[in-house]
DNA sequence: ATTCTGACAGCAA
DNA sequence: TTTGCTGCCAGAA
């Protein structure tokens, strides 16, 4: 099946789906928070990037509770419809308004902190 | 092989 | 203060 194709486990991917589907119901993390805790430091770019071929994993990877720094939800146009991901986390008991998570750090989940 | 992009973050002006 | 530029790493053209 053409695992030639396939990277060796996907290394850097796999952890960032492993982080994310870690992700607690009704909690959120940052970028940048999984970058540091996968030590790629402030790369969070590839973070965004792992999650944008998340599409390509069988698994549901709840990227919906990943946003930047800011609570701010830039990648919602991605989720198919820009407010599919508003309705997601709204479903999770995030509060958001004007695409930005209001209670961020209420229910910011930091995986190198929770996880560790 | 080189260049550009990309769902960010940090720092400078 | 806000705005904008650079830096980071990896994959695609």
């Amino acid at each position: 099946m053409s695992q030639l194709k396939q990277k060796k486990n996907d290394d850097f991917f796999s952890k960032v789906y492993e982080v994310t589907k870690c992700i607690p119901y009704g909690r959120i993390t940052s970028y940048g928070a999984i970058a540091r805790y996968l030590g790629t430091g402030r790369s969070a770019r590839m973070v965004g990037w792992a999650l944008n071929v998340s599409h390509s994993n069988q698994e549901f990877i709840p990227a919906h509770r990943v946003v930047n720094r800011s609570g701010l939800l830039t990648g919602k146009h991605h989720f198919g419809n820009s407010t599919t991901m508003k309705q997601l986390l709204e479903n999770e008991g995030i509060i958001i308004e004007n695409d930005r998570i209001i209670n961020f750090e209420e229910n910011f989940w930091d995986p190198g902190k929770e996880l560790k």
